[in-house]
Order: structure tokens, then sequence, then C-alpha cells
DNA sequence: AATGGAATTTGCGTCCGCGCAAGCTTCCGG
DNA sequence: CCGGAAGCTTGCGCGGACGCAAATTCCATT
């Protein structure tokens, strides 16, 4: 990859975008790549924080871990986001695992070398305000879903969340374009695998959804909607 | 108050720490004051955004409430602490409201000025970082706890965490230094007050905690702990 | 084509926590 | 000092979602 088509990822990330070009020379010279293969974990949580990444090529998962091993799902991340900002934050080990779920593709930045760049570059530290923002907003409103709202309205708004970030057209619907299992929206929505698929049958009964084996296809998101937000 | 009264003030926010004096002077000289009687809104979800405040005196109540009336809360504030954070991450409306459960006493910052100050200070910038990042983190650990752990085990970590963050020794124990009903507590855990009384009386009698009307004091917080951390 | 594992579905019994309702206590303002 | 409002407690019945278990389907690999 030449110099200039690497400026031109990095301009589209969510952590460097509005930054001049100068800068993000800075920041390319600075960065370290790293590929992680699918399966395989790009941050463990508990670990010392080192350093933060932004995803160029791939797709990776975000969870939390509590003692017993119960697991929830925080985020999935696609090209341009960041990933392990606990180096930017000065937190000391890292909340949460980052998991890749396709062979993926990042620049990574040490903390020390990142904190000293965002110190020199108040837009760079900005940029991260807004992306905190962002995030926290998202789990609020996550947090805010959870305690007020039934099962079956979590997995419609989840769903359909998915679908935006990550949905596919199709002949049949939107698709959503990673494998998704059960489970997975299990861990999303605070319920079981069980109840999941219960909820996906009656969906796909009514011709809201078309689902498989780790896959997902909205067929009527109106629908959705609908149940996602109140009724009953 | 006196100038340098009001430097050492700002001095110790989480907003401006470790700033240099000649900043805080900077900031000092643009900030505006704002008082809020109890039961007062400093901010109202939805209202669009127009400044940041750092609570000097009192206690505040952040909450969300859903298009059904339906509200969490989602942290006390006490001084020291930001309010109205959107003004620094970019949003247009504020995602929650704000009340005042004291009189309270703020300094506050238009957007514009905060945001102009903010990117000729990066320090300040690396401080907000730092303050989202943390906020981030504990709302993603409430997240968790939402989805993986019963309502007893929610109140008990509700109720340790309030006693450490706002707790007060007497003779019978830690008592939280605010006004908290039993109402509160079921919307900081996603449950109903009636679940929240019975859990109190059930605690009660085995000595746990005493409690009385808005009022919650911590005697075994051992006991408390061993309830939050599994035991099932 | 066969095989084994992973993912999903579905039935059944159970129970935690909710909703409703009634009554009680505490506090505050007049 | 009184009345009303706000907060708290408690009983009762119900049901949504879980837990367990077994069967089935799908897929990757050989």
């Amino acid at each position: 990859m030449g110099h200039q088509v690497d400026l031109d990822i990095l301009k589209r990330t969510e952590l460097l975008q509005g930054v001049p070009d100068a800068v993000l020379s800075e920041f390319l010279a600075a960065a370290l790549r790293r590929r992680v293969a699918a399966g395989e974990a790009l941050i463990n949580q508990g670990d010392p924080v080192d350093a933060v990444f932004v995803v160029i090529v791939g797709r990776l998962r975000v969870s939390q871990t509590n003692s017993e091993g119960q697991q929830i799902i925080i985020r999935y991340l696609g090209p341009g986001q960041i990933a392990g900002y606990s180096a930017l934050t000065g937190g000391d080990v890292h909340p949460g695992t980052v998991l890749a779920l396709e062979d993926s593709h990042l620049f990574g930045w040490s903390s020390a070398v990142f904190q000293e760049l965002m110190a020199r570059h108040s837009a760079i530290a900005i940029n991260v305000v807004k992306v905190l923002g962002a995030r926290y907003n998202e789990v609020k409103i996550r947090l805010r879903q959870m305690s007020t709202e039934r099962v079956e309205q979590r997995i419609a708004s989840t769903v359909l969340r998915l679908a935006e970030q990550a949905g596919h057209r199709t002949a049949r619907g939107i698709e959503i374009a990673f494998p998704l299992s059960r489970q997975d929206l299990a861990e999303m929505t605070g319920t079981t695998l069980h109840t999941v698929s219960r909820t996906l049958s009656a969906w796909e009964e009514k011709g809201i959804v078309t689902s498989g084996r780790r896959r997902v296809v909205v067929a009527q998101a109106d629908a959705l909607k609908a149940i996602a937000s109140a009724e009953k």
C-alpha cells in the first residue's frame, strides 16, 4: 500500500476525521500495523493497556465477561472504528475482549505515543471526545432498554440496529452482513439463546424475518419497529 | 468569593485537574455562574445543547426517560463533576435530564466558548477524554450487571456503590448522604419499588442494613458484598 | 457419502419478579 | 395541631422468561 493510499484510509477513520494531511503523515509514521486472523483476539479483557487501534479492514466484536464467565456483547467494530480506547482514557487494563470475526487489519499506536500525539494535536483529542460521547450515549440507551423493555422489544431494536449498521439489501430483505448466532443476540439483549430462538421462530411464522444458522434477514423492518416501540 | 478561592475550586474539578493557573484564570473569566434550587432542573432531556457545567456545590441526579415516561437514573453528580457533557461531544440535544436534589451552584460555559477553549488547550480535551472514558466504563459494567445478575445482586452492588461514593460513617454504619427512595433504587437497578422494598425489608431483618424514608444505612458491607458477587 | 460437532428448535415445568391493591407511616405546610 | 401527600410495606396471584433436556438440522471436514 502506498503512502497516499494509507493517508486516504486514515482520513476516513472516526479518530482522524478532519485532520490536516501533515498531522496524518505524522500519525502514519508512528503507526504500527497489526493483522488478526478470524477467531483470534486482538485484546483480552484484563490485559494491561499498551496500545490503541483503528480498524482498517475486517470486523471485530467487543465483549465483557464477569467473574462467573457470563459474557455480554458490547458492540461490533468495522472499518474506521477505534478498538482499545482505554489507551486514550488512561485505564490500566482493558475492560473487555476484542475478538476478530474476520481476518482483520489494523493500525495501532502505543499508549505513550498516542497520548503524546493527542497532547500536541487537540483536534485529535476532540475527535476522541466525540467518539466516546457517542459510545456513551449508545450504552446509556441500551441500559434504559434493558431496564424498561421486555425481551421481545429488546431483540427487535437490536436486530434493527444491526441491520442499519451492517445491513445488506437482498431480494428477501435486509441481511445482516456478518454471522450472528442466537447466542450472540442473547448476549446483546440480556436473555438466553432459547428465548431468542423462540422469538425469531415466531417472527418467521409471521413473515417478519427469515433466519438460518448464524444468519438473520429482516423482511419487514416496519413490523420490527412496531414491536420495538411499545405495543403492549 | 474571591478570585483565588474560585481558582482553587476549579483546580479540584475533574475537568480542570492539573491545568496551569494561567489557563484556569482564562476559564474563570469565561465562566457563567448558575444556581439551581432543590427540585429544579438544570437541564431537561431533549433541550438543545447550549452549555456545559461543573458542579461547585450541591448534588444533582441525571436520568433518562423513554417515550412511555419510564425513567432510569444514570448517575448522581456531586462537587467537581461535569453536567451536560453533550456540549463537549457535539450532540445537539441533551440525552437526559439533570435535576438538582439540593440547592446547587455551578460554573458553566457555552458550547462555543468551551469548544474553543478545548481546541486551544489539549490538556482540557484530554481531561474530558478521561472523564468520559470512566463514565463509559461504569455504564458498561452496569449493562453487564443488568444482563447477567438477578435483582437482589443488582440492588446490593448499587447500594454498595452509592455508599462508597456518598457514604458517611455513623454509629449504625455507612449512611448514604442524600435522600434515596425505594423508587430511586428501583430506577437504578431496573426493577420496581415493590421489589426494592421487599429486598430491603429482608436485609433489615438480617441486620445487613437499616433504612427509613428515603434513607439507607449499610450496617454490614461484607454481607452486601457477598450478595452482590454471585451466591446465586 | 459419512461423520461429528455446532447451532437451532421445541416441549415442559418452575420461579423470580411484576402488577395490583390495600393499609400504614412519616413528613410538611398551613 | 391537623390534614393531606408522599413514601413505604405487604399480601396475593399471575405470567414471562429461564432452565433443562432431547431431538433435529446444518455445516465443515474427511
